[in-house]
DNA sequence: TATAAATATAATAATATAATAATATTGAAA
DNA sequence: TTTCAATATTATTATATTATTATATTTATA
């Protein structure tokens, strides 16, 4: 579930997190779930592309959503790590 | 130096290490400086390519390089804060 | 100073990623 | 049960990354 030990694993979580778009995502998540309008707002991105922006953060295992209402509610599976993870280049 | 603050800087610096040849050539080098003759042969992966791993990796600010006879040595900018970023991937 | 070993650079082809535009799906409420 | 808001999917185009091949550069040494 979600993060991986392997060299692929660790790679793709790395890609996951290699575009300005999705880090900030990742960082606005930090702060609790948030639906995609929500996050859609904080960027200057078309909606169809921060949809697939979401997309590659969750098959690559660090957001899930779940749908709460008529909207869709995307979370971090692992807050703490990806905490680390982004205080590491502080 | 080397790591950044800034989100593109940040973005960068995972996209360095998004590539598994590269996360494999930063694991050796937490063992120490390598020469590109050294790391090439942990890989089934010709020496042009190496070279341009390795130079992807300088760009990014993660590692540096010094002339040490013919031989060129690679060397980790911030090894503890590589050793700290792969450790949370665990 | 010619040669060999080590490494880098450049050009190319193959592949992957990104953004955009158009369309489809889903759930809630009228 | 139609409509609307929220979100996803698809196809397309543009761009970036990767691996490969060929060639160049650099350093040490014969």
């Amino acid at each position: 579930m979600g993060f991986q030990n392997n060299l692929k694993g660790k790679a793709q979580i790395f890609k996951a997190l290699a575009h300005p778009t999705r880090l900030s995502i990742v960082e606005k998540l930090l702060e609790g779930e948030r639906c995609v309008n929500d996050i859609r707002d904080l960027f200057e991105v078309t909606q169809p592309n921060i949809s697939q922006h979401l997309n590659i953060l969750k098959y690559s295992g660090v957001v899930d959503c779940r749908q709460k209402g008529n909207l869709r509610c995307y979370f971090l599976i692992e807050p703490e790590k990806l905490r680390k993870l982004l205080n590491v280049l502080k």
